[in-house]
DNA sequence: CAACGATGTAAAAGTTTTGTAAAAGCTCAG
DNA sequence: CTGAGCTTTTACAAAACTTTTACATCGTTG
């Protein structure tokens, strides 16, 4: 689930952004001013933050700084009005990751916003995390309560592939063209027999589990 | 089954694209001017509109605001007149998802159809609701008041049947033969025996059912 | 209003799907 | 070539689901 914020007076503009970007299945969160906007991304830890140069109170650029020195790592794309002087320099020295003139075209918001979170890797491509379990993934390697858990490739594939598709409903066919690929058929018990190992290996009590649900007749569903 | 809202105060071409929809599958509904064509919209929920930019009473880009404003995501198509200074940046901004030049051939408009739906993957038939009960078909998730209900597979099935075909009068062998299949032929009491269990699950009050009417000697039929 | 077919419904019987351990098959370093 | 570590398949028990059954009720009709 990725969160985006927003920080802008403009109710309108916040509510057709927050629009477009619940239809490509990211999460908006709005802020009106620069103040709420720090204190929801410091809570919040969005994915990416779009913040408008002019703002009521504190200042883009000073929400920016703020943000920065607070180590909040969070990438940011500025909103800047035509007429705006826009100093791309400082811009980037305050730590924007990019900037949009308004106004704009949603394709062409949409296509920042997805090459920004795709350069700056987005925390989810680091680590991620459900109960007691924590994913690294840059190390490849998954702990639970704190204590180094081995898993097989295969393992490992598959619990990514329910992370990325936490809450939807999989069937098996879908796990094995998404996790094994294309090309290759094993048989769908398969599957079946790695959930077993996951839930030996993440669940409190395999018989009972929480995280891996059986979805009779249809597959599997993950919930974090 | 996929709704197209046509909102246009041209009848010929409201007819002509009818047919068109028609003969490619879809279900046309009409729309004379912007207010007819809000409350239509909001009502019907189709799966995509399409809004004449020059509207008696309400203008289109007004009724696409109000559409956003009541949070609506149906992915909109604008038209336009071959003079109209159509600003493409406005048309994206509030919310349109693409347009459309008059006079325009068939199978561009149906092009373009066919290209924003499935770039938007059809809001509406990514969750269904009636009443308390919400299904959300991405998910293959039922909820009622917010809390979610198992259902087995020939429940969801014969759910989702009832959903598209609210306010017909089903008997128990189109039921069999959609629900079913064509080849397989349990009694026929298999269906009541199902809908029983649909209205446990469903109904405020089973033995007074408000959604899952019989129509004696006929068979069911769903009110939403 | 009696009689008969249609429907509601719980529970039995039958079927399919899933859990799971263990066997069989692979792969690759040594 | 060999064995450790994975992956895949297999087999059977257990669980979940579907269908049928049986009987109580309901609705219709003469």
């Amino acid at each position: 689930m990725q969160k985006i914020l927003i920080v802008d007076d403009d109710a309108e503009l916040r509510e057709t952004v927050s629009i477009l970007l619940e239809r490509e299945r990211f999460v908006p969160i709005q802020a009106v001013d620069g103040q709420s906007g720090l204190e929801k991304a410091l809570s919040i830890k969005p994915s990416l933050a779009i913040v408008d140069l002019r703002l009521p109170g504190m200042s883009g650029i000073e929400l920016c700084k703020q943000l920065r020195a607070n180590r909040v790592a969070t990438p940011i794309i500025v909103l800047s009005a035509v007429g705006d002087e826009v100093d791309k320099v400082l811009l980037l020295e305050i730590g924007a990751d990019d900037y949009v003139v308004k106004p704009f075209g949603t394709r062409e918001l949409l296509a920042r916003i997805r090459a920004v979170l795709r350069r700056s890797g987005d925390e989810w491509t680091r680590s991620v995390r459900f109960g007691e379990v924590e994913i690294d993934i840059e190390r490849r390697t998954v702990t639970r309560e704190s204590k180094e858990v081995k898993v097989t490739p295969a393992e490992y594939n598959l619990l990514l592939f329910f992370l990325q598709n936490a809450e939807r409903v999989l069937t098996r066919d879908l796990i094995l063209n998404s996790v094994w690929g294309y090309e290759y058929y094993p048989n769908t018990r398969t599957v079946d027999a790695h959930v077993v190992k996951l839930r030996q290996k993440f669940e409190k009590d395999p018989a009972i589990p929480k995280h891996f649900l059986t979805i009779h007749g249809v597959g599997y569903r993950f919930l974090p």
